[in-house]
DNA sequence: TTGCTCCTCACGTCACGTGAGGTGGC
DNA sequence: TTGCTCCTCACGTCACGTGAGGTGGC
C-alpha cells in the first residue's frame, strides 16, 4: 500500500537498523503501536514509529528490561526513577563480577596442590560475600550484656567490609575468614576463650567503651609516626582494664593484666586478625593489631618502674 | 533403605546446603551419578557424592556453565583452560557493565533538555563501543595511496581506545565522536576537506612518516616542559611539508604553508579532536592538538626572519 | 508467475524454581 | 494410617532468533 505515507515492518526495521523480528516483538508487546493493518494483514507504521523505535532501542541499550521501557514510554517522568533503579542493579552486578574475576584469577594462579582446597573455600562464600557470618561470630564472642549501640560500634570496627575491587589475595583472605568463623573449631569453648576476660569479673560497657577510646588514641599516635604504645596511650590502656575490673594501676596489677591478656589472645582471634588485617583500608585502624601492640608493649614493660 | 550407607537426595541436599531440585538437576544432567535407585525409584547417593556436589557448587559459584562444569569433572586438566575462558568472558562483561554504568549516570545527570538527544546518541553506539567506525572514517580521510603499514600506525595514533573505566563525560564524548563520524555531514566533500593537502600535490608517505616523527618530537618537548613548538621542532614540521611538496624552507614557502594548513583545518577535524582529546590517556599524545599548536606557532612566526 | 516480504505458531536459550498430581517409606 | 519425602512431567524466566509452513504484494 505505497503512497499512504506508512511503512511496512521491513521498511521500518531497516531504517532503524534492527531486525524485523525485533520490531514484531515490540509491536506484539505493545511498545510500538501499529498505525493499522493492510487488507492482507500486514502491519503498517505511522510517521512517529521510527523515533519511538529509536527511543526503545536506546533504553534497551541501557539494558532496561522491556517492561520498564514500556513504563517509560507511557510516562516520561518515570525515566529518572527507572534509571536510578537500574544503576543500583548494575552496581550490584559490577560488584559481583569484580569479585568473580578476582576469584577466577585466584584459582588460575593457585599452585596445583592448593587448588582443590581453595575451590572449596570459594564455594562456601557468596560473591560478593556478605558480612553476616562475621557479624554473627562477633555477636557470639562479645559479652552478652553489652548494650546494642556499643555492640554496633564494635561490629563496625572489627568486621571488614568486602572491598569494592578485590585482589585475588583479598578474596582468599575473605574466604578463609569465612571458613574460620563458620567452620568447626569455634564452638562455645573457643568462643569463650576469645573473650578478653572471663565473664562476670568485669564491667563490659566500661571496658569496651574505654578500649574504643584507647584504640583511637593508639591509631592517632601511629599515624602521627609516634609509637603505637607510647607511654600515655599505654597508661590509658591499663587504666581502662583497671576501671573495668575495679582495680588501681599498680605494678602488681600490670603483671596480673599481662597474664590475663596473654591467656586470652587465643589462636582463634590471632588467626582472625591475621586474615582480616589486609582487608582493612590504609585509613582504617586494625583493632586487633593495635591491641596486640599494646599487649606486647605492656608485657615488655612489666617490671619496669611506673613513670 | 537406611543402613546401606547411602543417602537419599534430601539428605545429600541438606548436607550440601542446596535444594533437592538442584541435586536432581545435576543428577539428570549426568554431573552427579546416583549410586542406584531404591525399589520405589528413589535416588540413592554414595559416599563420594557430597564432595562432588561441593565441587560442582564451587565451580558454579565461579559462574562456569553447567556444561563446562561437566567437562572439568570428567577431566581435571580442563580446569585451567575453562577458567581462562571464563576470565576472558568476565572481562568482557565487566567492560560492558562499566560502560553501561557510566551511560546510566550520564542519563541520570543530564539536564532535562538534553536527555532525549543524549539517549539518541547512546542508542547508536555499542557498549563498549568498537573503534570500527572511527577506523573507517580515517581510512576515508587518509590519502588513498598510503601503504598499509603507514595507515596502520596512523590509525593507532589517531583513534582513541575506549577507556576501560569510562566516566560519563567520556561516554558522551565517544558517542558524539561516533555520531560525528558516521552521521551526515561527512560526505566526500567534507572528508576531502579534512585531508591535510589536496590530492596529487605531494608525496603522502613522506608527509605521514615525517609528521609521525615531528609529532613525536613535539610530544617529547611538551613532556619535558619546553614549548611544543620550540624552534627545532617547528623547523622539522616545515621541513616535512617541504620534502613532501618538493619545496625548500623559505619565507615564501612558510607563508604558503600557513595558508594551506589554515584551509585544511576544517570544522570536521577540529570537532573530532575536541571530542577525542579527553579520550586519550595522560601518557598518550593527542596528535590533533600537537598539529594545531604547530600550525598556530607557525602562523605566529610567519613574517619573522628565519633564525 | 516469480521472488521477496510478511504472517502466525512453536521452540530454543540457561539453570534451575514452582507447582501438579501421584507415590514410596518410616 | 498419617505426614513427609520423593517421583515425573510441564511450565516459567528474558528478549528475542530460528525455523516451519503458509500467504500477501509488487
Amino acid at each position: 500500500m505505497p503512497g499512504d505515507g506508512l511503512w511496512s515492518i521491513g521498511e521500518l526495521a531497516e531504517r532503524a537498523g534492527v531486525t524485523v523480528k525485533t520490531v514484531r516483538h515490540y509491536s506484539d508487546r505493545g511498545l510500538l503501536p501499529e498505525a493499522g493493518r493492510s487488507a492482507g494483514g500486514h502491519r503498517r507504521y505511522g510517521p512517529g514509529a521510527l523515533d519511538r523505535l529509536g527511543l526503545i532501542r536506546s533504553l534497551r541499550a541501557l539494558d532496561l528490561p522491556v517492561a520498564e521501557v514500556g513504563r517509560v514510554l507511557e510516562d516520561g517522568e518515570a525515566l529518572a526513577e527507572v534509571v536510578s533503579g537500574r544503576l543500583r542493579e548494575v552496581g550490584e552486578r559490577l560488584a559481583a563480577l569484580r569479585w568473580r574475576e578476582a576469584s577466577l584469577r585466584l584459582v588460575r594462579d593457585s599452585p596445583e596442590g592448593e587448588r582443590a582446597e581453595r575451590l572449596r573455600l570459594l564455594g562456601a562464600v557468596a560473591m560478593p560475600p556478605g558480612t553476616g557470618e562475621l557479624v554473627r561470630f562477633w555477636r557470639r564472642v562479645l559479652p552478652v550484656r553489652l548494650p546494642g549501640p556499643v555492640v554496633a560500634s564494635v561490629l563496625d570496627a572489627v568486621v571488614p567490609g568486602p572491598p569494592a575491587e578485590p585482589t585475588p589475595a583479598q578474596v582468599l583472605a575473605f574466604a578463609r575468614l569465612h571458613a574460620l568463623v563458620s567452620g568447626p573449631g569455634q564452638g562455645p569453648d573457643q568462643v569463650r576463650a576469645a573473650r578478653p576476660l572471663p565473664d562476670g569479673e568485669y564491667r563490659p560497657v566500661v571496658l569496651y567503651e574505654g578500649l574504643a577510646e584507647v584504640y583511637g588514641a593508639a591509631w592517632e599516635a601511629m599515624r602521627a609516626g609516634r609509637g603505637v604504645a607510647e607511654a600515655g596511650v599505654l597508661d590509658g590502656f591499663v587504666a581502662v582494664y583497671g576501671r573495668a575490673l575495679g582495680r588501681r594501676d599498680t605494678p602488681a596489677f600490670r603483671r596480673r593484666l599481662t597474664e590475663l591478656l596473654a591467656a586470652h589472645e587465643g589462636p582463634l582471634l590471632v588467626r582472625y586478625w591475621k586474615l582480616a588485617a589486609p582487608l582493612f583500608g590504609p585509613d582504617e585502624p586494625v583493632l586487633g593489631l593495635l591491641h596486640h601492640e599494646l599487649s606486647t608493649s605492656l608485657r615488655a614493660r612489666v617490671g619496669e618502674p611506673t613513670v
